[in-house]
DNA sequence: ATAAGTGTTCGACCATTTCGAACGATGATC
DNA sequence: GATCATCGTTCGAAATGGTCGAACACTTAT
């Protein structure tokens, strides 16, 4: 098929430095909240009038704080990304679609989408629980390793699928993850066939989880919904049937009401 | 050349010139989602070349994304706002106490910190209206213009608010907004006696809101938690007693909640 | 008073960003 | 099926601007 493809897969096109060293502070600084600019230079290994300049920069455009205790990551980083979550499409339904399924199963849904080769939570609600907020809102696990994700693959073109699977690196999460391609990709094609996935225990061990996809009108794969519970909780019949049942359903609904937003 | 030096807090500090045409470039892309390249650079005035830099360096980084339709700002901009808004002390209980508030007044509920002179949107809620995503989160408005901005400059020690009150602009955001120095400080001085403040139609024509300081063990202000409604529902004894009881009530949980966390 | 910890400034070196024009790829129009 | 318009991409030359390290100023603890 393609052959000419090599020649691009490490090369580092040519980038803007300034950025990244930018972005490292950035990146730090969201590791190690309140870090003083000492602790910055020292953990970059920069001149501290490098990250100094750095951060004077970054506070002056918002995205950097600073307190008595330190250097904080702005809000600018919150009202961007906001932005940017609000950009896909039916997000606002979706939202409210994974609270119902939570109140109704009880159990943990939540939403992906797909951006850069990985899954990235946009949306979560717990059942039980008191309504805590999204933790890990933002956060990337491999597409592999969750049910949405699978399900957001098999919906893929095929061209795209193949260079996604191309570019995986395909490192295991749990001693269940699957790190084979062949495996993967005959997983995509028998759920392909029922139109939902299963994830047992591959990305947190004692969890199970069942996802299904969440297409635009065009047919497009806008991203993938799951829920996800304790493995001895989520088994039999409730698993592999009840679950993904609901999930179709509301996956069903959902796409109505988002081809006529 | 000579650099006449206003030691004043007015001269720009030598700052990153690369870093400010990158968040040109981000600005840009958050305000007109799915621009392309040529657009971009249109509208921002630098090369193709040069933006084509930017936003390739962006994306290796994960903070843009490349669909067909064009360039997107990249959820990774989420991912570090999130960290950035748990980074407040309490924001989960607060965040709870929002929604409690909303369901039991039935009015929308908010909380507000502050970030480089500004109120800033963390939580919202809605009491009737179904569980909708928070629009604005992140955004901004002037503290003068908030009942719960005005409870957070209320809290300020002294010399912090002296200088955030000469770094204002005043601008108002609607008829009734104030734009008057003296005439904030009079009514920052009359709540500060009372505990909590009122925003008449300063920052929506038809809005009403009450808002209270919410403060740290040490006394420091963490952000202010305000209640609003149309202004023909927020009046009289509602407005002036029970909603600021129930806000005073539920700061003073809030408090103690947090100090013991 | 001393010391250790902040953040801040400065000037010289040289790395790197910027620009514009030319290229290649893709899709629309006639 | 050729041509035009648009898009993203590449390149080298010129100068802009980032990096460093040492020294300064400031606050708090010893």
């Amino acid at each position: 098929m393609n052959e000419t493809r090599s020649d691009a897969a490490e090369g580092d096109v040519d980038t803007v430095r300034t950025a990244e060293t930018l972005f490292d502070v950035v990146q730090r600084l969201t590791e190690n909240d309140g870090a003083t600019l000492a602790e910055l230079a020292e953990e970059l290994d920069y001149a501290k009038s490098t990250v100094h300049r750095h951060l004077q920069t970054l506070e002056q455009l918002g995205y950097v704080v600073q307190r008595d205790d330190g250097y904080h990551v702005g809000l600018r980083f919150l009202e961007v990304g906001v932005t940017a979550r609000s950009s896909f499409r039916g997000y606002d339904l979706v939202r409210q679609k994974v609270e119902e399924i939570a109140e109704a199963t009880g159990e943990r849904a939540q939403f992906f989408v797909e951006e850069h080769g990985k899954a990235v939570y946009l949306a979560r609600a717990a059942g039980d629980q008191a309504v805590r907020t999204d933790p890990g809102l933002g956060s990337r696990i491999p597409l592999y390793a969750a049910s949405a994700g699978k399900a957001i693959l098999a919906e893929l073109p095929e061209p795209e699928l193949f260079d996604m699977l191309e570019r995986m690196s395909f490192e295991p999460v749990t001693d269940h993850t699957i790190t084979d391609p062949d495996e993967l990709r005959a997983e995509i094609e028998a759920g392909r066939e029922r139109g939902y996935f299963f994830n047992r225990e591959e990305s947190l061990r004692g969890t199970h989880a069942v996802g299904v996809a969440i297409c635009g009108p065009d047919g497009e794969v806008i991203g993938g919904l799951s829920v996800t519970g304790p493995s001895h909780r989520l088994t039999g019949e409730r698993f592999e049937s009840e679950l993904p049942d609901l999930l179709l359903g509301a996956a069903n609904e959902l796409e109505l009401n988002i081809a006529h937003s």
